[in-house]
RNA sequence: GGCCCGUUCGUCUAGCCAGGUCAGGACGCCAGGUUUUCAUCCUGGUAACAGGGGUUCGAAUCCCCUACGGACUACCA
């Protein structure tokens, strides 16, 4: 056990798009993998039929191949432990659940949907400590624990509905082991009587883990807070299969909180609060709903990491940016936080910016390119837009806002920003800026330089302050009383068009 | 209701396991500086041990209780 090689899964259910916090239960599954060179695994638990979701195993593969989490076997990789789709192993989970008949660890129960909604109304309306299936009602029911063996017998020939339940322990101690809780104690006799076995002729999340796990020799077990109070089960199954030597140990993950308020992160407050929960955007086939995605709201996937990995793990240090190898290099349990972690849509803008200001900007250019054929805006050449990048990068989020902060270098200010117009362009201003359009216009070359010492001379020749001007300019250039450096943005859009501007705005704005 | 888990600045967190630091960092926010403007950037500031009992010379750290929060409580995972 101790040297049992490192084997770790990720257990997706194809019910819809993945959670952001499925991505990062999975991320921290690949980095304990690599952390410790093992191998980490797809399984697909689509044990329940009814609630498959057309497409959504795609997007899950989809999701993961685009923020870099590597699969090295099951759905989509292969494997020797193959098939990794539950549907495809229905046949091998029955004979475990007789094991346990046989070893009187379980039976089989015929009660029908009604009769378990009878049983949980009456013993809610009696005040029971308990309402469940088990050890103390279990003998009122109709199963293998109350009928006679040869009306079992009879039931299960002529193909009555059963399912099988496991006979959960009386007063038994059990005692758990969790890597990140540590030790967590239980009385068997809290427990109910879980269905493990279906009367679809399917397992339960319960049997089929324990089953798949202990047949894909899965070392540990890295999982969300929300199977904390299954473990028990989980552990008593090991024990009655006769496995708990091989038992991998469990790590139960902290849950994502939403940023305002109670409770755990939901769709909602993405929708509410603006921003994507899930990694990729997602249509349902079923309502056409469409939900916003990290990577189509502009998120690079470094960072979209980066951020999932620092939400309830830290490494001790200062170091907040991190690659994927850094994390793996990093990345252990015992760092990992015991309580929920609140999401914080900033500092995931913030850890964006971090990647973009340190993104090429030939790589930011073609990104940036697509964005403006889309528009339908021509450009000289991908050095212009590389030039336009460096002046702007520092001062934006994502790709999308760069258009924002740049699109003066691609056409004419079709307004001004009023506010700026009332308190900066005053009576003078027009006249000024006619003057000093002569000075442009005979600026040679026509240079950022240049044009910056002709016209700062000219100004303190005059004695008029710099600031005095500059806004006015600004404002026939831009349209706006904000931007980079003025004069490189003359000397990028050309004399012709600096001119231009300049005399439709003195024009405009008197 | 039952059961389990949790609780350090507004947020993510370090420190806790092996009691002794002005309780540290980051995001946000505020202020100042730089600049032709805005943003960036730089500097500084703001702000926390849930409460109460113990144990101890000394508790954020160990123990107990309370409160609050959350998960679970399906023939869903």
């Amino acid at each position: 056990m101790e040297n049992k090689a490192i084997r770790v899964r990720f257990a997706p259910s194809p019910t819809g798009p993945l959670h952001i916090g499925g991505v990062r239960t999975a991320l921290y599954n690949f980095l304990f993998a690599r952390h410790n060179g093992g191998k980490m695994i797809l399984r697909i638990e689509d044990t329940d039929q009814n609630r498959f979701v057309p497409g959504a195993e795609e997007y899950i593969i989809e999701s993961f191949r685009w923020c870099g989490i590597e699969f090295d076997e099951g759905v989509g990789a292969g494997g020797d432990f193959a098939p990794y789709r539950q549907s495809e192993r229905k046949q091998i989970y029955r004979q475990y659940a007789d094991q346990l008949i046989e070893k009187g660890h379980a039976y089989y129960a015929f009660d029908t949907t009604e009769e378990l909604e009878t049983m949980r109304k009456e013993l809610e309306a009696s005040g029971a400590r308990y309402t469940s299936y088990n050890q103390e009602s279990r003998m009122k029911m109709t199963n293998s624990l109350t009928l006679p063996n040869e009306e079992v017998m009879r039931r299960l020939s002529v193909g009555d509905p059963f399912v099988i339940r496991i006979k959960m322990p009386e007063n038994e101690t059990v005692k758990v082991y969790d890597e990140i809780r540590k030790e967590v104690v239980v009385d068997s006799s809290t427990l109910d009587d879980k269905v493990l076995y279906k009367s679809d002729g399917m397992p339960t999340y319960h049997l089929a883990n324990v089953v798949d796990d202990y047949l894909m020799e899965i070392s540990h077990v890295i999982r969300g807070e929300e199977w904390l109070p299954s473990l028990p089960l989980h552990v008593l199954l090991y024990r009655f299969l006769g496995w708990e030597e091989d038992m991998p140990k469990f790590a139960h993950l902290p849950l994502l909180l939403k940023p305002d308020g109670k409770g755990k992160l939901s769709k909602r407050d993405g929708d509410r609060l603006g921003f994507p929960v899930f990694p990729l955007e997602w249509k349902d086939p079923k309502t056409g709903e469409v939900s916003k995605g990290y990577r189509e709201d502009g998120y690079f996937p470094e960072a979209f990491i980066n951020m999932l990995a620092l939400l309830g793990w830290n490494p001790g240090t200062e170091q907040e940016i991190f690659n994927m190898e850094e994390l793996a290099e990093q990345f252990s349990i015992d760092r990992v936080g015991r309580s929920g972690a609140r999401f914080d849509p900033d500092k995931a803008r913030w850890f964006n910016h971090q990647y973009l200001i340190g993104k090429d900007n030939a790589e930011l250019a073609k990104d940036f390119a697509l964005i403006l054929d889309e528009k339908g805006v021509t450009y000289r050449d991908t050095t212009y837009l590389e030039r336009i990048i460096e002046l702007v990068k520092e001062r934006v989020n994502f790709v999308s806002e760069i258009w924002d902060q740049a699109s003066f270098f691609f056409e004419a200010p079709e307004s001004y920003d009023e506010k700026t117009v009332r308190k900066r362009w005053k009576e003078n201003t027009g006249a000024l800026l006619s003057e000093i359009l002569e000075l442009i216009k005979a600026a040679e070359p026509f240079k950022r330089d240049k044009l910056h010492d002709t016209i700062a001379s000219y100004l303190e020749e005059k004695q008029i302050g710099m600031g005095q001007v500059m806004i006015g300019i600004r404002l026939c250039l831009v349209g706006s009383g904000t931007g980079p450096d003025l004069f490189t943005i003359m000397e990028m859009i050309g004399k012709e068009e600096t001119v231009m501007r300049i005399e439709v705005g003195v024009n405009k704005l008197g």
